[in-house]
DNA sequence: GATGAATGAGACTTCATTCAT
DNA sequence: AATGAATGAAGTCTCATTCAT
C-alpha cells in the first residue's frame, strides 16, 4: 500500500534484471534456440519467474532488443545535442564498436524475423531520427558523400556489425575498429 | 546391383535436388526453425526421404550452405583465370548482388554458430584463396588501399550482405548496388 | 488477542465470503478449471488471502459445495417441522427449482468424483434423514408409490438438476418445472 | 502406393483405436483432466502418437463423445426402421442402460462445457430427428403424455443418467432399471 | 492478515529421428 | 528407395502452493 504502484518490487526487479541480463548474455553466445528452462536455470529462479516478467518468448526477445536500442538511442541523444560536425562518425563508430558483443543478439534477432522496427517502432525512429539530424549536419559540413541516405547509413551500421562478427569472435578491437573505419570511409565524400 | 555403387538412382537424385531446393527457399524465407516434416512436405516427399539423404538436419544445413558457396567459388575461379585489374571488384559486387536471397539463409547460419569455414574448410579456403590472388592483383595495380587484408575484404561481403538484407526485401537493385558501392568505395586507396 | 480465537476479524470474515461467493459463480460459469489466481483476481484479493482461507483448492470444492447443501438441509428441516403431507413434493420442487444455478456446480462437482457424501457427511446424512421422514408420511398418506427408497428419490433429484441442465441456460422458470413435474408424476402410485 | 489414400494404415488404426478406448476409460474413471501422457502412457504408445491422432485436447473429447453418441443414433435408426409403438421407451432404456458407463463421460464432458449438439450437430440432430419420430409414434399410439416434447425426453435421458450416477457406482443394473423406470413413468399418459 | 512474487511439477504440443510397411 | 506412422526428449506455458514483504 505504499509506493508508486508502477514500480516492482525490489526482489521482482532484481529478478527481472537477471533474467534480461541472461537473456542478453545467452542469446549471443548460443543463438534465439536457448530455452527458456536454461535461461532461467542460469539465471538463478524458476521457470515460472521467466514467465511472469515476459509472458511468452517473443516478449523476452522484445525486452532484450529494446535495451540494447534504447542505449543507442541515449547516445544519439546526446551527440545531438552537442554541435561537433563529426558527430555522425563518432556515433557511427560508437554504435560498431559497442556491438561487437550485442551483434550476436542482433544478428539472431534478424535471423528470427525480429524486426526491431516493427517491435519497437518509437525507439527505432527515435533513433532514425537522430542519425537523420547527424546526417544533415555531416551534409552540410561536406563531410560525408552527398548520395547518402539516413536508411543507407543504418544499414551499414548492420552491414558493419555483420562484417565484425564475421571476422571471428578472436577479433581484437583494434581490427573491429578497423573494419568499421573501412565502411565508414565508403560514407565520406567521393572527391579522388 | 548395376552402375556404379557411388551414383544414386534417377528418382533418388531428383528427390535429393528437390529437398536442397526447398529447404534452400524455407531457410531463406522462414529461418532455420522449420521443421523437417514441413520441408519434406512442400518438397512432395516423405521426412522419411529427407532423413535418407540428409541423415540429421546439420547435414541439410551444409548441404544448403556448401551449395551456395560453391557456386561463389566457381565465379571466383572464372575471374581468376582472367587478368582484369579491377577482377576483386567484380567479384565482390557479384557476391553482394548475388546474396540479396541468400543472405537470409547466411544470416540464419551464422546465427546458429554454423561456420561455413569449419563446415567445408575445403571450399572455403579455396575461396579465400581466389580473393587473396585477386587482391594481390589490385594491390600490383593500386586500385585498393594497401591496409586491406584478405579477411577483412571477405569480411566486408558478410557485412554487405548484411546491410542490404537490413535495408528490407522490397529493396530494389539500384538501391543494392548503391550500398555495396559504398562499401567497396571505402575499399579503394585512401589518398584523399 | 482478543475476542474468541475461533471468530476472524471483521475484515478476514468478509474476505472468505467474497471469494466463497465468487468462486461459485466462477465454477458455475466456467468449471471447476478455473484458477485460484483468477478467482482471486475477480474476488479483489491477493492469490495468498486465497490460500489463507481455504489452503488447497479442495478445501474451497468443499466450502462451495458445503454451502449449498447447507441451504438444501434448512429447507427441508423447515418442512419436516410442519405436517403437510405433500411436504415431499414441495421439497423435491425446491430442490429441483434452486438447483437451477448450482446444477452446474454440482455436476462440475460430481464429474470431478467429488461426492458430498463423502466430503460432507454429516449434512448429507441430515438432508437424507429429512427425506426419509417426508417420504414416510407420503407412502402413509399414499401419494407416492411404495416401491421407492429414499436413496432413488435422492438419486431422482440429481437426475432432475441434470434434466434441466441439459435443456439449456435459457430455459425458462416454466419449462424447468414442466421437466420437475413429469419427474415428480414418475412418483406417484402407479396404480393405472 | 495401394489401397484407398482415405484408410490409415493398419498399425496406425490400432494406435487410434487403443487411444481412443483408452481415454473413453480413463475420462469415465477420473474426469477429464487426466492427462494425454497418462492416456498414452497406459495405451502403450507415445505422447507423439496421440497427438498425431488428435492434435488437441479438444479433438480427443470430439472423438471420444462422437463415438458415443453414434451408437446411440444406430440404435435409434434401428428402432425407427421398425414399427413397434412402444419404440421410443426402448430407445430410452437401451441410451440409460447403455449410459450406465459411459454416463461417466457425459457428465464430465458436460462439466466441462463441451455440449455434443455444437460439437457433432449433425449426429445430435440425427439422434433428435429419431426420437422426434419414435415421440409422434408413441403420442399417436396414446402411450405417452400429449403435452412432452422431444427436447423434453432428451433432457429426461439426460436426467436419467445423473439419477443413476449419482446412485452409485455400485448400483446394480436392476436398481438403474428401477430409476429409469421410475422416469419413464413419468412420460406415461397423466390420466389418473 | 493481506499481498503478490517465486516456485517447480506438470500440462500440452512440437519435431528430429527411427522403423515397419 | 520411398513412405509415413511412431517415438520420446524437450520446449513453452500454466497454476496450485509457498514465502518474503
Amino acid at each position: 500500500m505504499s509506493g508508486k504502484p508502477n514500480e516492482l518490487r525490489a526482489d521482482a526487479r532484481r529478478n527481472r534484471e537477471r533474467v534480461l541480463r541472461t537473456a542478453q548474455q545467452m542469446f549471443a553466445q548460443e543463438g534465439l534456440n536457448v530455452s527458456l528452462d536454461e535461461i532461467a536455470r542460469r539465471a538463478g529462479v524458476g521457470p515460472g519467474t521467466v514467465h511472469r516478467h515476459f509472458p511468452a518468448k517473443e516478449a523476452l526477445y522484445l525486452a532484450v532488443a529494446t535495451d540494447m536500442l534504447q542505449q543507442l538511442v541515449d547516445e544519439a541523444e546526446r551527440l545531438a545535442a552537442g554541435d561537433d560536425p563529426a558527430a555522425l562518425f563518432t556515433l557511427l563508430s560508437r554504435m560498431m564498436a559497442a556491438g561487437a558483443e550485442n551483434a550476436a543478439v542482433k544478428s539472431a534477432l534478424a535471423a528470427a524475423e525480429f524486426d526491431l522496427r516493427t517491435a519497437a517502432p518509437d525507439l527505432a525512429a527515435d533513433l532514425a531520427r537522430h542519425v537523420e539530424g547527424l546526417l544533415g549536419r555531416a551534409h552540410a559540413a561536406g563531410t560525408v558523400r552527398t548520395d547518402a541516405t539516413t536508411d543507407e547509413v543504418m544499414a551499414l551500421v548492420a552491414g558493419a556489425f555483420a562484417a565484425i562478427r564475421h571476422a571471428g569472435a578472436e577479433t581484437s578491437r583494434r581490427r573491429s575498429a578497423h573494419l568499421a573505419g573501412i565502411i565508414l570511409d565508403g560514407l565520406r565524400p567521393v572527391a579522388r
